[in-house]
DNA sequence: CGCAGAATTGATACATCTCAAGCTGGGTGG
DNA sequence: CCACCCAGCTTGAGATGTATCAATTCTGCG
């Protein structure tokens, strides 16, 4: 893999956009600098590949731009997808040689690579990397954990209410913390992709965006574009009726 | 909560049964020490609750014998567990206030709580803590995405076989890699929260017990008491199909 | 012995899947 | 510039796996 990808000239860390918020958030000048000599960007289009499960990868990284996922597969073709990468998530495991499961750009991503071994040992003597490592580690085994909850428990009416109040959160209003109404936003995934994620069928996901339109709670304009005219309207049909904490 | 539970006199590591596998594996001496001024002994009996979810939690800590879950309620009581914590599993997130789940034991459990504070401190200036801490974390992370497949996309009967699967991995041959034919053991959990954990109702797990006992997969002893006569024809239930390369 | 929690089993309901047929919109080549 | 094409999407009708509701039956224990 990665074959047929384009390098792009470097880019200083000072003016990256995920600067504040990816695993290098809290280096100071001098980690940017050893992070800098291992990093390059790659760059993927949508619906490529970026690597398989039970691969071997040399590399971790940053997804600077995009939206890439995380995904398994059975024998019989039935998928789940088991992670869904923004803009400064995290991708790869140190320590580890192969990767566990299928990689794919939805949109066009830019990924800042680091060289896994290099990383490694920056991990060991750099506090600022590695905490905010493990922080950014308990924030995907919430999201995981909350994923769980939909998946064994909620209805498809819910389960598309939570994908969207999901997407509405990280795509929309750039970071509003709280969320406004008549938020517009694209769907970064197709009904099939969706449906991956969210453990359902492509017909199931489309019949409740439909039911959902019907009823008044979204807006579509053309097959992607979602307006939400009032987001708690549509936090109401996701089940969790306000405490949701999470999502950071 | 942790009121009414009794504290146990102090161990030492040296003698710990889960010192080569919980978040201490790879502190040394001095670093055990440390450890030492800090932790103290809690014990819960089957069906306590540890600690509910949005309470603060003063401790982290491993689970040093039994087993405890984490879980999730909705509203209207649905309920989706989404941690099965078994010997050396860690409990609580560093740098966090309050726990997100609740903490019940299944069985009588121990656990060997560090007071969170100190424990934080630690965690900055012993690698040798944070990156097991992180390894460990990586790892359920893992395993939270292999359940997200499980509850997504697999069927009642693949759920039961994955579960026995699991447990017998754990729980039988005391730390035996390759799982052998005509392994014991007994279920932790009740029909109720097996439910819990595999997105079903306890009807539907009762019928699929009866099913892979009417096919000869399992027998049982008693209700909790399970026998594998050959481990193939169980995993062969699972849908997974030999690749299972995770669960350490 | 008999009670209470846990588990099994049965009958029926229903949400979601499956299979199948059209629709829609943006790109392409004639 | 239009006609076609095709991936993505929608909608319908019927099948099916699991949930729900309702009895029983176990099992351990006071």
């Amino acid at each position: 893999m990665l074959d047929g990808t384009m390098s792009l000239a470097k880019t200083e860390c000072s003016t990256c956009p995920i600067r504040h918020r990816a695993v290098c958030a809290r280096c100071g000048p001098e980690e940017l600098v050893q992070l800098d000599a291992i990093k390059s960007y790659r760059s993927f289009k949508a619906g490529e590949t970026i690597a398989w499960a039970g691969e071997s990868l040399d590399f971790v990284g940053s997804v600077v731009s995009g939206v890439a996922t995380l995904s398994q597969t059975m024998e019989d073709g039935r998928r789940q997808m088991v992670g869904l990468l923004l803009a400064s998530d995290f991708v790869g495991r140190p320590n580890r040689e192969t990767i566990t499961y299928d990689v794919t750009a939805t949109t066009d991503v830019v990924l800042c690579c680091f060289r896994r071994k290099p990383f490694q040992l920056l991990l060991v003597d750099s506090p600022n990397l590695s905490e905010r490592l493990l922080e950014m580690t308990l924030d995907e085994l919430d999201a995981a954990r909350e994923w769980m909850l939909l998946l064994g428990r909620k209805t498809a009416r819910e389960k598309l209410a939570s994908f969207l109040c999901i997407i509405a959160r990280r795509e929309a209003g750039p970071n509003a913390e709280i969320p406004h109404d008549n938020i517009a936003f694209d769907l970064p995934l197709t009904r099939e992709a969706m449906a991956d994620y969210l453990g359902l069928t492509l017909e199931t996901v489309s019949r409740q965006v439909s039911g959902l339109k019907r009823d008044g709670v979204v807006r579509l304009e053309g097959k992607r574009r979602v307006v939400v005219p009032e987001f708690d309207r549509l936090m109401a049909e996701t089940g969790d009726e306000g405490h949701e904490l999470a999502w950071a």
